[in-house]
RNA sequence: CGGGGUGUAGCGUAGCCCGGUAUCGCGCCACAUUUGGGAUGUGGAGGUCGUAGGUUCGAAUCCUGCCACCCCGACCA
């Protein structure tokens, strides 16, 4: 472990870059665009994915499992998902090696060259509808609420750890109604899920919204958002919920008999995050010391460093530090008292900092001594010196856990206010996404020439049209036709 | 997939132009002194120089292919 993060103001991709490798998230595989996971990082996603799968089952949602491979003709069933993936399928071929004539090694089997080639899921729409035909029958069936977790690939040509791999870890709901208005409902209740949990546990605002035709979902006849913004001012996509109308319904031939005795397809929704989020909540909250992590996300909590000289010292600090941990303990906070002797204070100091625990507990003999503690905040930087006479320790630190969790929350809605800027003409539109970033809410024709025009002359997309958007009479900033609402604008991952 | 760059010990690097088996720092191991913000000293271990070929008496160094990573484009969760 060497010492020092790039400086997040110098170079943000480059910070990015080592503080997920130095806070030992991840880092690159053998394979070209994959990524080992490393336990502190899958940590970190265990305890998403055990949240978001709670309030999955909460909506009344069950998991199962499809296979990894699909059939290279499901995929072209639904001419617009074909389109949409297929230029980033990897694809299984043959199902056999053998040693190689030369004797150095091993080759692909040219005798076992599969029937059908098999395509290894970008998503599994497909795979899912041609089950689903057979699940449904009768509204009886109906609504159908299933999802899983599962891994898939997308073969990127640049990737980045955790933002964009070719393999990724996600969930994918797929669910089935016999009404439009159910499948539309669904679709924004998922939505509501993720931007929950984005708020509430990862300490992230987003903005919902609905995509352009441009930016939708490959199959979908609406694609919902979460979009959040990094603390580069790039925005960031961190959940979507699509719904998908008739069209999976129609392509694989998913019919229900309805109550009034009629054949009709089924309605359909997908939804999805992925391991993107860890990119999010890094992107989002840290800092040029490291990682930091919403409480309710961090594997580890509070950590207790002890100061010490001697065996005996660390007995007795041991001794109290101990009781603070049984104490926290009992109150579902996750504690760690690191003491070991193969490493300084400070130098772990430094290290917890890196990986983000948002309290700091150090205790040595002048603490002892006094009956207390210092206590240090990851978020601040801050530090205060904790009387355990006067103060409860276990239900000073929930409280204090909980401030820091509001605390970050906070931080990154101020960010995202100052950041988003309502602009009125194209040098003005310019000039914000050129030099300040952010969001731009401005007013859009509603035609994807102009969107692609603008995104051609800056870089800038459309972000998403928000729910909450306002009626307002307005000229489009690029062509000047009349509009009926601002749209939010961005640079995005 | 196009344009540019990089690849040398676990990590970061010097050496490459001008060919002669590799430099320094961090980390690691041992010992001593240290311990309230990444300790210091002394000694030590660790190398298919990304990889496969080629040129040469001899290749980290020159040539070719391949692989990976980074930056910029096109594409994208």
């Amino acid at each position: 472990m060497s010492k020092g993060l790039p400086k997040r103001s110098e170079d943000y991709s480059l910070w990015y870059n080592e503080l997920v490798k130095k806070a030992d998230l991840a880092e690159n595989s053998a394979v070209r665009g994959c990524m080992v996971i490393k336990p502190y990082g899958y940590s970190i996603w265990e305890k998403m994915q055990a949240e978001l799968d709670r309030m999955f089952k909460e909506t009344g949602h069950t998991n199962a499992y499809f296979p990894l491979f699909i059939p290279k003709s499901y995929l072209s069933k639904e001419a617009s998902h074909v389109e949409g993936f297929a230029k980033e399928c990897a694809v299984v071929t043959h199902y056999r090696l053998k040693n190689s004539e030369d004797g150095k090694g091993v080759v692909v089997d040219p005798e076992a060259k599969l029937e059908e080639e098999l395509i290894v899921r970008p998503t599994s729409e497909t795979v899912i509808w041609s089950t689903y035909k057979n699940w449904i029958q009768s509204y009886r069936d109906l609504p159908l609420l299933v999802n899983q977790w599962a891994n898939v690939v997308r073969w990127e040509m640049r990737t980045r750890l955790f933002l964009r791999t070719a393999e990724f870890l996600w969930q994918e709901g797929h669910t089935a109604h016999a009404t439009k208005q159910e499948a539309i409902d669904e679709t924004v209740q998922m939505l509501n899920v993720y931007a929950t949990f984005a708020e509430s546990f990862m300490a992230l605002p987003v903005v919902k919204g609905v995509k352009t035709p441009n930016e939708r979902f490959a199959g979908a006849e609406d694609t919902y958002c979460i979009e959040a913004m990094m603390q580069d001012g790039k925005a960031l996509q961190a959940g979507t919920s699509h719904f998908l109308g008739q069209n999976f319904a129609k392509a694989f031939d998913v019919k229900f008999a309805t109550k009034e005795g009629g054949l009709d397809h089924v309605w359909g929704t997908s939804w999805g995050v992925s391991t993107r989020l860890m990119g999010a909540l890094i992107m989002a909250h840290s800092d040029d010391n490291g990682l930091v992590l919403p409480p309710k996300l961090a594997p580890i909590q509070v950590v207790i460093v002890p100061i010490f000289k001697s065996d005996e010292e660390l007995d007795s600090i041991s001794e109290k530090a101990k009781e603070i941990v049984s104490k926290l303990r009992k109150l579902g906070v996750s504690v760690h008292f690191d003491h070991r002797d193969t490493h300084k204070p400070g130098w772990k100091f430094a290290e917890y900092e890196l990986k983000g625990v948002p309290l700091r507990i150090a205790m040595g003999p002048r603490d002892l001594e006094n009956n207390t503690i210092e206590l240090a905040r990851r978020d601040t930087l801050t530090k205060e010196t904790i009387n355990l006479n006067e103060i409860e320790i276990d239900s000073f630190i929930v409280a204090k856990l909980d401030e820091i969790q509001t605390a970050i929350y906070q931080k990154a809605y101020d960010f995202r206010t100052t950041h988003t800027t309502e602009v009125n003409s194209w040098e003005e539109f310019q000039d914000v996404i050129e030099n300040k970033g952010g969001f731009v809410a401005a007013h859009w024709d509603g035609s994807s020439e102009t969107e692609d025009k603008i995104k051609e002359l800056t870089k800038a997309t459309i972000r998403c049209v928000p729910l909450d958007q306002k009626e307002e009479d307005g000229k489009c900033v690029l062509t000047g036709n009349a509009s009926k609402g601002r749209v939010l604008f961005a640079r995005a991952y």
